[in-house]
RNA sequence: GGCGGCGUAGCCAAGCGGUAAGGCAGAGGCCUGCAAAGCCUCCAUGCACCGGUUCAAAUCCGGUCGCCGCCUCCA
């Protein structure tokens, strides 16, 4: 059965979707104006499992991603180029979709953005309006009182006499009655320049949170099954989607709320000053590998804080290719002829996959899922060499490895094939070893080594594999 | 001040009452023209510290120390 730790209750719950098989997901998406960094796709990688994992579990997901491309930071730096919000903001939508590709993050079904559901928003807030939860303020922005809405701090813990001033909040709000009190429509200033909407509302642009609320209601329904984020949005964030959505329909918003834990570097916090902030693409320039990027973001449970190390970088680039090694020893094994079947094998395999599967219902443990398989390629080496693989055990071990690869999708598969020329070059190499001409064959050996083709002289014959950087 | 989390081998990290998974690194071995790679074996009498509960505690309770997050930009 899986189980989710749920923010709302702090408790493992069963999961049950409103509509089996079904499952509504909302994740909170990028904010585009600059390239994510390696934080962000914590979360996105950690989303993107539990995404693989209801789909290997046989639901039917629907996933919806926002994209948030006007807010002040989009505004002010649009402005600053002197281009327009547009302009500005498709380039790290771009950008952002290129991202999670090499990291190798299947698509959610929509992304929206929030632009382009500026209705959604408006009909929301005139409906918070009519319920007398809205206001408007001096300002002429309109706010949500949160006084009207007695379930306000239900998720984060956070009850509203308890939100006194931390040092870094200025007290001296007028416009609005209650300083907790948030925006849902934010009025035309001039610093907004030609950002606006026209609309019943007045002039202007909508608030940060109502966002979510309108484009999360709009393709899940007004109540669905899971909202995740990272744990710095519970508050004020996620407190205020609840908040407009439930005073708005009078229905629960989202059954299970899920939040994973923020990365740090190298034990420290990441932070431009201290020289510790990564985006994808500073990682990838260095050379390493975007699939040991995915598999470091992954590897550690979700509600723990991640440690990013290029020592853990490095350590997850060696496990990823323990486990390419197992895949690539099966296949030659399914490629030969030996009959029959063994039940040691099937048994490990079974072992596998079921361990997997036990740990990652339990609120998607990645750790004891990925000891599970680690184990089974273990036992699967020793009786490989011990006895060698029956054709009809190495191929039901090859569909393991993809099912469990469909979950994890750290291993690629890439078409192995070399040009015909080197191919030749190859057989060349081989026939001089066996003259034992080795001068020859160390020759060729070094000259594709330049070509970054790297050869290993294997009881089974000459292997090549592209070398990694 | 309010709310919450964490401290397990050199590093990363599961386990959450029944006697320490897994990965990386390291050491030995197998294979091998050399090389590289791979595979196998080994690698924590102990889980920050001090008490307590229990037949049994890394796991529960109390306390101490240390680290961290949120409290309206934030994954």
């Amino acid at each position: 059965m899986l189980r989710f730790q749920n923010t709302m209750s702090r408790r493992l719950e069963n999961f049950e979707p409103i509509n089996p098989p079904n499952v509504g997901i909302y994740t909170c998406g990028p904010t585009v104006y600059d390239y994510a960094h390696i934080g962000n796709f914590r979360a996105y990688v950690w989303e993107d499992l539990l995404h693989r994992y209801l789909t290997f579990k046989g639901f039917n997901v629907m996933q919806v991603m926002n994209l948030t491309d006007v807010d002040d930071k989009t505004i002010k730096s649009s402005h600053k180029l002197g281009i327009s919000l547009d302009e500005y903001t498709e380039k790290y939508k771009k950008a952002f979709f290129e991202d999670i590709d090499t990291l190798n993050i299947e698509r959610a079904q929509v992304y929206p953005s929030a632009t382009e559901h500026i209705d959604d928003m408006v009909q929301l807030v005139r409906m918070l309006l009519d319920k007398g939860i809205a206001y408007r303020g001096d300002d002429d922005c309109i706010y949500y009182s949160i006084a009207k809405f007695p379930g306000y701090g239900k998720l984060s813990g956070k009850r509203p006499e308890h939100l006194i001033a931390g040092a870094r909040i200025k007290h001296d709000e007028y416009e609005k009655e209650e300083w907790a009190d948030f925006a849902l429509w934010k009025a035309w200033t001039p610093e907004d320049g030609d950002v606006f909407w026209e609309t019943p509302l007045g002039k202007g642009r909508p608030g940060w949170h109502i966002e979510c609320s309108a484009m999360s209601m709009k393709y899940l329904g007004e109540s669905f099954d899971i909202h995740t984020g990272g744990e710095d949005n519970i508050f004020p964030h996620h407190e205020n989607e609840i908040a407009q959505s439930e005073a708005a329909t009078g229905k629960t918003f989202v059954r299970y709320w899920l939040h994973c834990a923020h990365l740090i570097v190298e034990g420290r916090k990441m932070s431009k000053s201290l020289g510790n902030f990564y985006t994808l693409r500073d990682l990838i320039e260095k050379g390493y590998n975007p699939l040991a990027v995915r598999y470091l973001l992954l590897a550690t449970h979700y509600r723990q804080h991640l440690n990013f190390t290029f020592d853990g970088l490095n350590a997850s680039q060696s496990a990823i290719e323990r486990l390419e090694e197992f895949f690539d020893m099966l296949t030659d094994y399914s490629q030969r002829d030996i009959l029959g079947t063994d039940r040691k094998v099937t048994d490990a395999i079974n072992d596998g996959l079921k361990g997997f599967e036990k740990a990652m219902d339990d609120d998607l443990n990645i750790s004891g899922a990925l000891g599970a398989v680690f184990e089974m390629v273990r036992k699967i080496n020793k009786i490989s060499a011990d006895d060698g693989i029956t054709v009809a055990d190495a191929n039901y071990g090859i569909e393991a490895v993809n099912k469990l690869n469909s979950v994890i999708g750290v291993l690629k598969k890439e078409e192995r094939k070399l040009p015909d020329e080197l191919q030749k070059l190859i057989k060349e190499r081989e026939t001089a070893r066996k003259r034992k001409n080795f001068a020859r064959a160390d020759e060729i050996r070094k000259k594709l080594l330049d070509m970054g083709i790297e050869l290993k002289d294997t009881p089974d014959g000459t292997k090549w594999k592209l070398r990694k950087s």
